[in-house]
DNA sequence: CGTTGCGTTGAATAAGGTCAAATAGAGTGG
DNA sequence: CCACTCTATTTGACCTTATTCAACGCAACG
């Protein structure tokens, strides 16, 4: 069940400079930490941006309790952030693709608060911290970004406790996968064929659902036409129908819910 | 169901000289911003809390797409988050005590996404907020406490979707009691016996529960003698019972679970 | 070609929601 | 002070939803 960090994945740590995208030139730019920089602000903080790590596929980038020094941004690939209760289960508490910043958790008591596990071979951007709070000071759009992004990811919280606090599973199922889709169109890739890269246990444990009520309503979806299926490869067919199923089962159905969960 | 703020209580905010109790003797510090502040450094935040606003019990502080322009520390009172969805529900997303920091969830899209509505009749320290991140600027340890609690604010986040995505409902209802009672320590009040200031139906709609269901679940609790009722005081006499819930109906009992639910 | 992990499906069961009725206080007006 | 009203709360009966337990299919991999 736990991972630790293996020396395989440390030793992928390398300097950044062998890199050729630097933020600059990034296509996640906007989306991430310099987004509305200038070309001269983008130079400071590239100077800074000390490294890329590698994760492979499985392996954690961090660990709970882990001391905190950094906080990442995706670059390439895909993250579940968790957390193990006493008894074993898994708590997934969220997905993290390119232009999403992780590991802010770690602020609160200087430790990790969760782990992340790359879902596939993933590399991301090494932002040690206390540099980065000295940066952003000199850099006002910066910090305000910065700021922007710890928001959203309150606000996503909050999404998600709307989410799993007054929603039926079939609810959540569809609004996770119009979140999905929104998030991928974000990225300027085609957001109707969603490649999932997670388990159904994994779904099921972010939405506070057993893997078996996750296959059985995608099941469901499927034979509505709403979706096609393809092992871990979902193609929405209908995103009106998914917003009518999250609006709820027939009646009270005033206004679209604008899917607003996030990872 | 949707309050709008009323001109009586706009006209409630007062500069902050009216009042004695400035941050460098107020009770709070230690869990608010000034957090770890010299006196020196308090006496310049002290300049720049603009005033204290009073809000009457039913009344919002703020409110769905208010356009933020600060953020604010509960100095007496009691808060709840909510946000209201289509049909009419409510969804409660957090209760707010004194030492606690609201209104940061409107930073992201520079307009607030929830409801603060107070509990009871309260009173907030108000925190302009470009003038902050100026300040922040300049005192490190402010810019990092502030960092600190965005950073908790999260982590709490985290442990509703724990508590909503894999307990059962009187595992809820007990991290919930035990969780006030730790909040409520933590502020030097005794912590046993706790005024609840909402109802039944907003603990139930933060804990993604009917509000019959809150109720049996009390009732349960008070038949095994884990706690005693009387109206919304309710008095907590067997923590270590409380945890045994918690921790799972019997067999797998490993470790205690730390109850590390938020506001 | 067996193993192993993931996914689907079915039947039985439990947890909690829904509906309904009764009770208890707090506040109001006479 | 009392009747009346309103809201919050409690409790019971019933029913929906999702979990649990179990069997099986399927693909990847040694």
């Amino acid at each position: 069940m736990s991972l630790s960090i293996c020396d395989e994945c440390s030793a992928l740590s390398v300097p950044i400079a062998q890199f050729k995208p630097v933020c600059s030139n990034c296509g996640w730019r906007e989306l991430c930490l310099p987004a509305g920089l200038s070309l001269e602000e983008l130079a400071r903080i590239e100077r800074f941006v000390s490294a890329r790590r590698k994760v492979k596929r499985g392996h954690s980038l961090y660990q709970v309790d882990d001391p905190f020094a950094a906080v990442y941004a995706v670059w390439k690939g895909f993250f579940k952030s968790n957390a193990y209760l006493e008894d074993g289960r898994e708590q997934v508490t969220g997905f993290h693709m390119p232009g999403d910043l992780i590991g802010v958790d770690g602020i609160n008591a200087d430790r990790h608060t969760c782990n992340a596990i790359a879902l596939e071979d993933s590399d991301v951007c090494v932002i040690p911290f206390s540099r980065f709070e000295e940066l952003s000071n000199e850099v006002p759009r910066l910090r305000r970004q910065f700021h922007v992004m710890m928001s959203r990811g309150m606000a996503r919280g909050q999404a998600a406790m709307l989410l799993l606090g007054s929603m039926y599973g079939d609810q959540r199922l569809a609004s996770f996968l119009l979140n999905m889709s929104q998030r991928v169109a974000a990225r300027g890739q085609p957001s109707s064929e969603l490649h999932l890269c997670m388990t159904r246990l994994e779904i099921g444990s972010f939405l506070g659902l057993t893997f078996e009520t996750v296959s059985r309503f995608l099941s469901k979806f499927h034979e509505e036409r709403l979706i096609s299926i393809h092992r871990r490869t979902i193609r929405i067919l209908e995103t009106a129908g998914l917003r009518n199923i999250i609006a709820g089962p027939s009646e009270r159905r005033s206004a679209y819910y604008a899917n607003t969960l996030g990872g």
